[in-house]
DNA sequence: TATAACTAAACGAACGTTCATTTATATTTG
DNA sequence: CAAATATAAATGAACGTTCGTTTAGTTATA
């Protein structure tokens, strides 16, 4: 029996997401992902279902390994200020580390069709929890979960993706990420969160 | 000569928007869009030079659209309080009513090949006063736009995509937006804005 | 030698776009 | 006023291409 060439699914993976982050969903065809793989059209179809399995497989393994990035030195238990920065710290990290991966996944979240749902149960526990503690010690005034995660990471992404796109707001140079001004975003949100 | 039926090119419009808020940018065929319109496919191609022209052209103005709206009842002079709430109630306004405009855009903005840059100089003047006024009389503290910005609205928008969504976080229940949840969001956010 | 990995070629369907033709109507003509 | 004319709107059929997927056959290795 032949062993798998992981490589293989590993190239098909980069690829497909490249096309997908230069070309969009549109320009992700099977036979143009085989070209640029290096792979016959066919191999494709050992490794994932059809076409819609493939983005969908890409999105669980590139939103696990996020949540993963996430999770690195973060302790539910600590104090509010420090776990928050160190969310932000991480989540930061992952996205200029990779930002085809964030970008692709961005473009995901944005677009139908694409089940969504699938997330990580250590992430969501540990969020969970985290907010729940801090929220008890009173070093995070109680709130709705969906108005805390607007404040404590929308502005982050947007952030993100003004530094990613480099186009920022029109007429203007673009917005580059470095340790000052995460702080002082960082800061203006712990302001609005903390009692 | 013969009269342009406008109701043909708002029709094609309206279809277009649907199609690719249901089925994304995928899902828009010049054949399928003919169809749901009532259509000949020839007859897109009078209204509108090819399909990228098309999602161009139905970004342009709908991005348009909600400049429009948002500017309602805003005075670039009025305390930053004041143009702030001015600014999220009419933003939210239009989002609410406008879902699917909503969405496309934001699915226009996270995918590839569009051209973004189009803004209209009389909404960009605005806020660039709106602004710069604040900081003057010290009603909202000095900051990089791109700062700014990701924390006066991201908020908001990642709310209104919770609400439209209505997925909200995994595993709870939607989350649905009522004056007093978008006041206590607006208030944090002029927490963390103000001096 | 058995078996799964892998491939090239082929499938019908759907794609974006064009073209030759018909239809409707504003304008000109009688 | 009605008939003729001009012209752009509108169409259905057709174009060649590319699409996602399958199939029949080959290759590598446990």
């Amino acid at each position: 029996m032949r062993k798998r060439d992981i490589n293989k699914e590993i190239i098909i993976r980069e690829k497909a997401i490249e096309m997908i982050v230069h070309q969009g969903f549109d320009g992700l065809s099977m036979h143009k992902l085989a070209k640029a793989s290096g792979v016959s059209v066919a191999t494709i179809y050992i490794y994932f279902k059809d076409r819609e399995d493939l983005i969908q497989s890409l999105y669980t393994e590139e939103t696990k390994k996020m949540a993963e990035a996430t999770l690195v030195n973060f302790d539910p238990e600590s104090h509010f200020d420090i776990g928050l920065k160190v969310q932000w710290r991480n989540r930061l990290k992952y996205c200029l580390e990779n930002p085809y991966s964030m970008t692709f996944m961005e473009q995901v979240k944005h677009s139908p069709l694409i089940d969504r749902s699938v997330m990580d149960r250590r992430f969501l526990d540990a969020m969970s929890k985290f907010v729940h503690t801090a929220i008890e010690r009173k070093e995070l005034i109680p709130l709705p979960v969906e108005i805390y995660w607007s404040i404590a990471f929308a502005p982050l992404y947007q952030l993100v993706k003004f530094h990613i796109s480099k186009t920022s707001m029109p007429g203007r140079e673009p917005f580059v990420f470095n340790d000052e001004r995460t702080d002082q975003a960082l800061s203006l949100v712990l302001k609005a969160l903390k009692p």
